[in-house]
RNA sequence: GGCCCAUUAGCUCAAUUGGAAGAGCAGGGGACUCUUAAUCCCUUGGUUGCAGGUUCGAGUCCUGCAUGGGUCACCA
């Protein structure tokens, strides 16, 4: 059961063991902090303000940071969440016995308090006079050392846990040592509590669907499988919210939205994580633009709340999310981009024929659905860098889509960039049950070669649409991707806490959990 | 899953064409009563990701594996 320890390890461990023979407890169960390292100046700036001759006294507690020994004398740092600030311990004050014990036997990394009253140094740093100090925590593991060195006013950091995988799997100790990433799930808190306050204001219900889901749907994404041992019955985590929040609809709700989880079994990438948070709303009487209109609003109003402006650097390039997007119609893009017209091709062999006209090889067996798909990702895609919405999509891609008038092989749905990566998707929502369960008997057939990709049908959905769904516009986006727009992360793994990775020194995965599972397979009876 | 790149001390990184594995920080010992990358002296620490191979000799070249990064595929 213990790991084997480092050399730096057991070396603090045995200063810990000596604390404990000295009767000081290592992990005591209370703290007695009165301020923040930031209180605790503003504290002294109002004391020096009014002329008052000593400083206040405070007790701080935090991670300890630095420690310069000189002597009779020791400067440290302990830093808290909120800054840090600087300790000035003296054998005149403390004693010479204790100032040596802090120099012995507290490290960089342990948590302490200390107390006493607020003063300038000779530099001008705002400091305590430490009367007493406590250890809070100890610290076994030494944290990666990150020195901090202020020129000019410009903190530069010497040594930093830079490793990827290391700063990905040990998060805290990323979190510990550097700032910058508890910055960025900040951000992420407040993009996520202005969308909500954003919708709330807007008349829309928060609500939360399953996440177990007897039937997935609403995306083409493979799903994650379990078991409800008692149910004998496999669940899936979903992988959409789209058609439980539709049925809200039929239930008379007008405005519904979900901020939560969805979970794909499908290829890991930096915009790609196998659980991502995602927004969904669906909006009774509206339509896709409507809803386009709409979400430039909503995001305009999170830059707003989020940086204070709507304008920002993401990997160099200028974005600015003033309102109104850029709107390109697919079909005219795609005649600006490639030359070709999709009105021209109605079938998946005409435009593939199109397509080698121009020296563009077109996927194998793809559907024309999926061919103006592998146009529109190599051709458009890359080149809205500027918030842009891409409208009116091929119909045999969108199957939860309402057709365009007009144009049977068309659907009302915009799908919105930004710095060339797809943020949201919408669309005027198919509410004619006749012509969704079409649609699915239709994506059976299609995928009928495939078992992987087949969905099974969900009744239960149509059952829903034909008691009556009232037209509606329905919304989904990325929050990971929106809050690596929002921090200018180029990974989606910089703005997920935990990201996936694959476990360590178990790389053969168990027999019954092997690639591609069907159902049968991938169940854990038991 | 394919291809490319990477993996050296706790952290950040060196190591000429194949020729004795190093530095800074962290750690240990010592000095130092206004330091802040404190400074100064001394010092511990390595199966160079793992397993093979070529060679008189491999951190360096070859093969396989592992993990990560990138990219492609996949992701209606």
């Amino acid at each position: 059961m213990p790991t084997e320890l480092t050399p730096l390890e057991k070396v603090r461990l045995e200063k810990l063991e000596h604390l404990r023979e000295m009767g000081i407890e290592p992990y005591p169960n209370r703290a007695e902090r009165t301020h923040t390292a930031e209180e605790a100046k503003a504290a002294f700036l109002t004391s020096e303000q009014a002329g008052e001759e000593t400083g206040p006294r405070v007790t701080v507690a935090g991670r300890l940071r630095s420690m310069r020994p000189m002597g009779k004398i020791t400067f440290a740092h302990i830093e808290d969440a909120t800054e840090r600030i600087q300790l000035f311990l003296r054998a005149n004050d403390i004693g010479k016995d204790r100032l040596k014990l802090f120099n012995k036997f507290f490290d960089l990394g342990d948590f302490i308090q200390a107390t006493g009253v607020l003063f300038r140094t000779h530099s001008g740093e705002i400091t305590v006079r430490v009367e007493d100090f406590k250890m809070l925590a100890k610290a076994i593991t030494p944290l990666p050392p990150a020195k901090d060195e202020v020129v000019d006013g410009k903190v530069v950091r010497h040594a930093v846990l830079a490793d990827p995988e290391t700063r990905y799997r040990q998060r805290y100790a990323d979190l510990a040592v550097n700032p910058e990433v508890r910055e960025i799930f900040r951000t992420r808190a407040k993009i996520v509590r202005a969308l909500r306050d954003f919708l709330d204001d807007h008349g829309f219900l928060e609500v939360e669907t399953p996440i177990l889901q007897p039937i997935y749907g609403g995306a083409a994404a493979r799903p994650f499988i379990t078991y409800h041992n008692q149910l004998k019955q496999k669940l899936y985590l979903r992988i959409s919210f789209e058609l439980y929040l539709k049925r809200l609809l039929v239930g008379m709700y007008e405005k519904v939205y979900e901020i939560g989880r969805d979970f794909r079994n499908e290829g890991i990438s930096f915009k790609h994580n196998p659980e991502f948070t995602q927004l969904e709303f669906y909006w009774a009487y509206a339509d896709y633009f409507k809803v386009m209109e709409f979400a430039e609003e909503m995001i305009a109003f999170v830059a707003d709340r989020v940086l204070g402006k709507r304008t920002l650097t993401w990997q160099g390039h200028e974005i600015d999310l003033n309102p109104p997007w850029r709107r390109v119609e697919l079909r005219q893009g795609l005649i600006d981009a490639v030359g070709i017209d999709i009105k021209d091709c109605p079938t998946a062999e005409e435009l593939a024929a199109a397509m080698k006209e121009k020296g563009i090889e077109p996927k194998p067996n793809a559907s024309r659905g999926k061919l103006i798909d592998q146009l529109v990702s190599d051709y458009l895609e890359p080149n809205f860098i500027q918030p842009t919405f891409l409208y009116n999509y091929p119909r045999d891609i969108s199957p939860l889509a309402k057709a365009m008038p007009g144009d049977p092989t068309m659907v009302e749905r915009f799908e919105g960039f930004i710095g060339g990566m797809e943020l949201c998707n919408a669309f005027t929502e198919l509410n004619d049950p006749l012509d969704q369960e079409a649609r699915f008997l239709e994506m059976g057939r299609t995928y009928a070669a495939d078992d992987e990709e087949r969905h099974p049908i969900d009744e239960d959905y149509l059952r829903a649409m034909r008691y009556g769904m009232p037209p509606n516009g329905g919304f989904g986006m990325g929050i990971d991707r929106l809050t690596m727009i929002f921090t200018d992360k180029r990974s989606i793994r910089e703005v997920i806490l935990f990201p996936h990775l694959r476990e360590r020194g178990n790389a053969k995965p168990p027999a019954e959990a092997g690639e591609n599972p069907t159902v049968e397979e991938k169940s854990n009876e038991g």
